[in-house]
Order: structure tokens, then C-alpha cells, then sequence
DNA sequence: TAAATACCAAGTAAATTACTTGGAATTGAT
DNA sequence: ATCAATTCCAAGTAATTTACTTGGTATTTA
């Protein structure tokens, strides 16, 4: 029940393009140095972002990366669902998806999925980007220390 | 963030256990012929269940398992945290673990992962063995089918 | 025209998962 | 006393997944 690092990575990456976006437009390079991260890695994170209008680009020279939307319209969950696909503990309970099981009226046990399911998607629906930026901010004039992402 | 077979059919087999345990101590074989997962993989999962308390053994023939607590006390986060390991979505918020990072203080992310961590947490603690049992009897009731666990 | 960037497809080493194999130890039934 | 049924235990292994890397092409600005 880990994430992998796509989900990890990724979270940090947007919370940093999020927090950086004010500068205008924000190439990899610059969220794989900040980050360490490595930068080819991220591309193949950021091609499943931008799929999903999470993020936008501009290509060539002086391009990068962009909110696909404001900070309060993009939540964890859709980040996190772009990344790792559905968050569903079990495939069976997958929302969208035609791989339910026969059994799926009759099945105790899918009742407990559905249940952590919905929990997690609850969670992470419900956290968006700018409470994100905010727990940044207060963060950042509290500490004298660096304030990490 | 998927669940591992060893949670999956662990659940299963723990829901059969319960169910079959008015008729006395139950073997591995008989779970295995049941659910249709291999018994040398059970014996596996059953070493965890029984390292963590949730099931007691009786060796030799007419041998087997048998809850280690009531129904009602176990649940079924204590099920999937003996399988599994922590719930927790990354390793820095494990719960008892050492392996925090050096930025928890001043970490944002870090706060996701915490929330997260804590739905999870909160949906499985919350459902306990005899609710499930009390599920498969209503189902076992309503339909003329066989009823899955 | 050159540098900086996004975009793309494939390859790969390491780790993890999902088991299997081959036993030894224990116990109840005959 | 023996045998069959069981738990218990440690290793081995094939397949899959993860976490990248490699080696480009396309696009845009300076």
C-alpha cells in the first residue's frame, strides 16, 4: 500500500511548480535541480500530468511547465490519480474500470475495499494546491530554517 | 497503491476462518480448498497472522487455527497491518518508525502523506471482524446464489 | 544558427511479489 | 508403534514491477 515514487515525486514537483509559478514559466531543469530529482525521470511525470490538464507547456527555449488550472481546482487526488492510476486498494473496486469481478453483488469482502476506497479518495479530494501553498507560506515565515517541499 | 496478495487473500482467508469457526478448529487445507489459494502460500500469511496475536494454532492432525481474540476485537486494519506492514502511504510517516526524514519538521507534503495515512487508518480500525461476519449473513440470506467471501 | 527546452520510445538493472520446494516437528487416530 | 494429517520453517525462483537511463527528435527564442 506504498506509492511509488511517481506519487512522491510528482506531489513534490507540482507543490514546487506551484509555489515557483509566480516567476512565470517553470522548465524541468529547475524542478529537478531544487527537488533532485532526476530530470529525465520527471519528464515522463509530467507527460502523464499534462494528459490529465493538470499542467500545460511551452516548448522550446524559455518554455516549461504551467497550472493547467488555479491552485484550488487541482486537488492531491487528481495529481496523485494522474500519476498512479486509480487509488483503489484492489482492482475490483477500481472506479472507472470493466475488471469487476463475477462475484461483485455477493462479495463481503469488497464491501472493505470499497470502503478504504472511498476513505482515501475523500482524503485526498479534499486537499488542493493552494491549502498546499498556504501551509508553505506559514511555514516558510515561521522557520529560520530552509522550508522543504 | 495496491494491496499485495498477501493482504487481499489474507482478508479472505481470515473472513473464512471466522465464518467456519463455530464448527471448531479449522485447517489451512480446508481454507485453501475453499478460497482457492495455494496452502503453502497460507502457511505464510498464517505465521504473520499468528506473530501479531489474531490467530492461535494447534499442531499436529485434526490440527489447525482458530481466532485469537473475539470477532468483535479484531479488526481489520490489525489484519492488514500484520500482512502488509504499516498502511502508511510512504515511509516517512510510518508509525513507529525510525526512518524519518531529517525535514519532518518543516516538510508539506510530509502533511499530505500524514492525512492519508490517517483515512486509511481510521476506515480499517473502524471495521471489525463480526460486522463482516454479520455482512455474509445477511447476504447468505437475501440470495438463492452461493455467497462469496 | 545555436542553445534550451519539451517530447518520445525503448532499454535495463534492481527490487519486489507471488509463489514453490523440500523438508522437520507435532499430534491424534488406528 | 505407526501412520497420516497437520503446523512450522528456510530457501529458492520465475515473473512482474519499479525506477530509472539512453538516445534521440521537434520546437522555439536569442
Amino acid at each position: 500500500m506504498k506509492l511509488s515514487t511517481k506519487g512522491r515525486y510528482g506531489m513534490k514537483a507540482m507543490l514546487d511548480l506551484a509555489i515557483h509559478s509566480n516567476e512565470g514559466i517553470v522548465s524541468l531543469k529547475s524542478i529537478a535541480d531544487r527537488q533532485g530529482i532526476s530530470e529525465n525521470y520527471l519528464e515522463q511525470l509530467f507527460a502523464a500530468l499534462k494528459k490529465s490538464g493538470i499542467v500545460k507547456s511551452t516548448r522550446g527555449a524559455q518554455g516549461g511547465y504551467e497550472l493547467g488550472a488555479k491552485p484550488k481546482e487541482i486537488s492531491v487526488g487528481a495529481i496523485l490519480r494522474a500519476l498512479e492510476g486509480s487509488l483503489a486498494p484492489v482492482d475490483c473496486v477500481m472506479e472507472n474500470d470493466a475488471s469487476k469481478c463475477s462475484r461483485q453483488e455477493n462479495c463481503v469482502t469488497r464491501l472493505i475495499w470499497e470502503k478504504i476506497r472511498d476513505g482515501i479518495n475523500d482524503v485526498v479530494d479534499s486537499i488542493t494546491l493552494d491549502q498546499l501553498i498556504e501551509d508553505y507560506d506559514k511555514m516558510s515565515s515561521k522557520s529560520d530554517f530552509i522550508y522543504y517541499i
